[in-house]
DNA sequence: TAGTGGTCTAGACCACTCC
DNA sequence: GAGTGGTCTAGACCACTAA
């Protein structure tokens, strides 16, 4: 491919835009005509570049209103697939509650993945995740605490999902996520607070949550019961 | 949407041919202008069904050479996160054995996932998977036996990748396949065979692998080293 | 009613493959 | 050179939304 074709860059403009922060979640993009003088390419092109984002999910559109930039939507975490009983991939609702808040030093390893300084003050969250009665997952949260100074404030409540509060309270775009699942024994302290014996198995979801310019803000370790947890995938 | 947009109608039509078999993965689709004309639609209209049916990983294209329908691709399988050491996610080849092979009543669940009758005789394979000499994963196959009698036959060797065999020796097209990810304890038998403790963790992945007209043709159980895995994904 | 996206058409030109 | 898909354009008509 020696030659970028007009499509991509469309894209690029459009994604540029996001990512800069120019744009943001919930905004409204301007319309075909608009876009497709500004870049002096034909509007059927832009459809094209607007349809191949809309598909990414970065973009969404509505008929008669507009094209508008997607909010994160953690539906797709894999977290959804704690399940309840008999109930396969999801659809129950985790209450959450916040124990432990306080600013601490990061881990050599965390501050590396937060690409801060090592031994930078951080935010430290441990949360319990509830189905119904039952503690079904906990996690431990490191946050930026540069860009999330207040967080760790003990008279502010936060919500089941943490990423409203970023968003909204703090004015921290929150753009995509990165989740890696595996599985391991459970150790005293995570067995006990699961209701578990140690050493039964626990499955660990890391998550790495990023704003603007792939800065990424949190890192956290949530451990579920395994035997609360499915994913269900298609092959094609 | 009271009417179907036409593109949605081609896309049914090339779907309908591939699941009722007359068109079989690998085969060469008819071209953009025969479909257009065949279908009495416009050459862009079939192009935006083939686009998303491509997208779907259902056809490909080349360039200069045709719309052909796809293999499926076992490297989305769920599977090919069962890495080694420090690598994250994939790319290791795992190698593969077939300690048993015979024909077995299925138990009831089974029978049930493959639809066939409570306690029809089925293929039972037992296999074990090494990333170089350790050995990684265990898994439990359940055949139909209707359509694949001869692949319990001692004398018959299996690849790694079981599906080629299928397709080619059986001429069962394998169209599909659906995937469960959990996790539990290891029992006596799977930890000796494996090289850990009994309940150490282990991932499980279900699977249930489909041929034409949505008829089950394997009921899969692998186990594999929790310590061995791990899965990443993105969100957005 | 004006503006937005959604569908559909017709046709030009290009790049790749095969003979 | 003939046939395939890939890109790009221009324009028609429709359905939905908001004022």
């Amino acid at each position: 491919m020696t030659v970028t074709p007009l499509y991509k860059v469309v894209e690029e403009h459009i994604r540029q835009q996001i990512n800069a922060g120019e744009l943001a979640a919930g905004d409204l993009i301007p319309s075909e005509p608009q876009l497709a003088e500004a870049l002096n390419v034909s509007q059927g092109t832009v459809k094209k570049a607007i349809e191949n984002l809309t598909r990414e999910r970065l973009l969404y559109r509505h008929q008669g209103k507009g094209t508008y930039v997607s909010r994160i939507n953690f539906n797709n975490s894999l977290f959804r697939f704690f399940s309840y009983g008999t109930h396969e991939g999801g659809g129950v609702r985790i209450h959450k509650e916040t124990p432990v808040r306080r600013i601490k030093r990061g881990p050599a390893e965390v501050c590396r993945r937060l690409r801060v300084p090592t031994g930078s003050e951080l935010i430290y969250i441990e949360r319990v995740g509830y189905v119904e009665r039952d503690i079904v997952l906990i996690e431990k949260c490191w946050l930026d605490a540069a860009k999330l100074r207040g967080l760790e404030n003990e008279t502010l409540h936060i919500p089941d999902l943490m990423y409203a509060l970023i968003v909204e309270k703090f004015g921290v775009p929150v753009v995509r996520a990165e989740e890696t699942l595996t599985a391991e024994a459970a150790d005293k302290r995570t067995a006990k607070l699961l209701g578990i014996e140690t050493n039964d198995p626990v499955v660990v979801l890391m998550r790495l949550t990023y704003t603007v310019q792939e800065k990424p803000i949190e890192y956290r370790i949530t451990r579920g019961r395994a035997d609360r947890f499915s994913y269900k995938t298609e092959i094609r």
